[in-house]
DNA sequence: AAAAATTTATACCATTTGGTATATTTGTTT
DNA sequence: AAACAAATATACCAAATGGTATAAATTTTT
């Protein structure tokens, strides 16, 4: 059974995460949230501790929002090489998709909780950290099928190819030019035939 | 003849760049402010209309140490070639070296001026237009010269080696981890290797 | 439907915010 | 050194900040 509590927790972090996201957690007031939400402070207070509970919980549900995204763009094949194809084609939209979300969470909460929320900004590793393992796994399974090159450092690419695309997603925002993650996807697809393929 | 409030002026933003390339805009509060300077508001007040005007020339004080550095770096070489090698090269030391600044002014103030700040976000990106264009240049000197190839696309490159490199200071910045700008620059170095020289 | 428990709104709190008017100090000219 | 100008400090402002105690309203349980 869903709680009243419940529904107005998610429905206050749905509203209130683009918010976040775009203006930052100093950035963001209460009365920013109440305002978002249409609610008073005594709703947000009342379900959760405090400002930063609530943006840590917005920056996990946009986040998510990314991720669930990523992953029913990679069932479309069950190849592991495939996959690794589909994450560079994800991000192709991702400019259009993420401006949704009021910008890139990782890069916007990257840079905006890195000296100031030292909870929020360990969030953020967590969750870096974890796409990169899943990229590595992802050319692990790749080598053992024999589709991807021996000889690959698993680890080293996930860092370039996570590095590369962040770049062009900070730059395509920072430019408001969607272009550059065109260029980088087409410089990875290009590095995943050239440096990967068996 | 340097009048006083010259002198202090210079002092102010000296003090007070790194805060606002670390903290960002609006979280860098005035008592922040008087506390790094020593000074008091009116002194600020004096020397500056407001809080944006010293967030601004803050900005360009940060990125003025970066691109001079740059250029100093590439006074070692007059070939054009050299001199592209030297920017990548440059960024291998650029975690340490921009971690006395506060970070890198052209991240973080992009991502923070973005929504926030329109003036602050207008000069980010006049900045990195320019760089751009720079090094667009440097290719289309070396095409001139014959070190680099003629098919080589000079606006794309500079675009290419731009996001490439601040993908790689996004996460090393916010993954503690300097060693994603030396993959950065291997892979540009390779790059620039080979699809770059003639 | 009554009672109990939960959730939301209201009213408030001390503190801090960016900014200003004015007084005081400092530097410059005569 | 006196007079003037420029720069800095002090004292203040209304508005906004995150957060809380409590009252009112709404759910949930009995």
């Amino acid at each position: 059974m869903i709680s009243k509590s419940e529904k107005t927790a998610k429905y206050i972090i749905e509203k209130v995460a683009p918010l976040f996201n775009q203006k930052g957690y100093a950035a963001t007031s209460m009365s920013d949230l109440t305002t978002a939400t249409g609610l008073t402070k005594g709703a947000i207070y009342g379900n959760f501790q405090n400002k930063e509970e609530l943006a840590i919980k917005s920056f996990n549900f946009s986040v998510n929002q990314v991720l669930k995204s990523i992953s029913t763009h990679q069932n479309k094949n069950k190849s592991s090489l495939q996959k690794l194809y589909l994450i560079t084609d994800f991000y192709k939209n991702y400019y259009n998709f993420s401006k949704k979300l009021g910008g890139c969470p990782i890069l916007n909460n990257g840079v905006d909780a890195k000296n100031q929320n030292t909870n929020l900004h360990n969030e953020v590793v967590l969750i870096i950290n974890k796409t990169q393992t899943n990229i590595a796994k992802l050319i692990e399974q790749g080598i053992k099928n024999g589709v991807i090159k021996r000889t690959v450092n698993s680890k080293k690419f996930a860092k370039r190819l996570y590095s590369h695309i962040q770049g062009a997603v900070f730059m395509a925002f920072t430019m408001n030019e969607a272009n550059y993650l065109d260029i980088a996807v087409e410089d990875m697809n290009l590095i995943i035939k050239n440096e990967l393929e068996n």
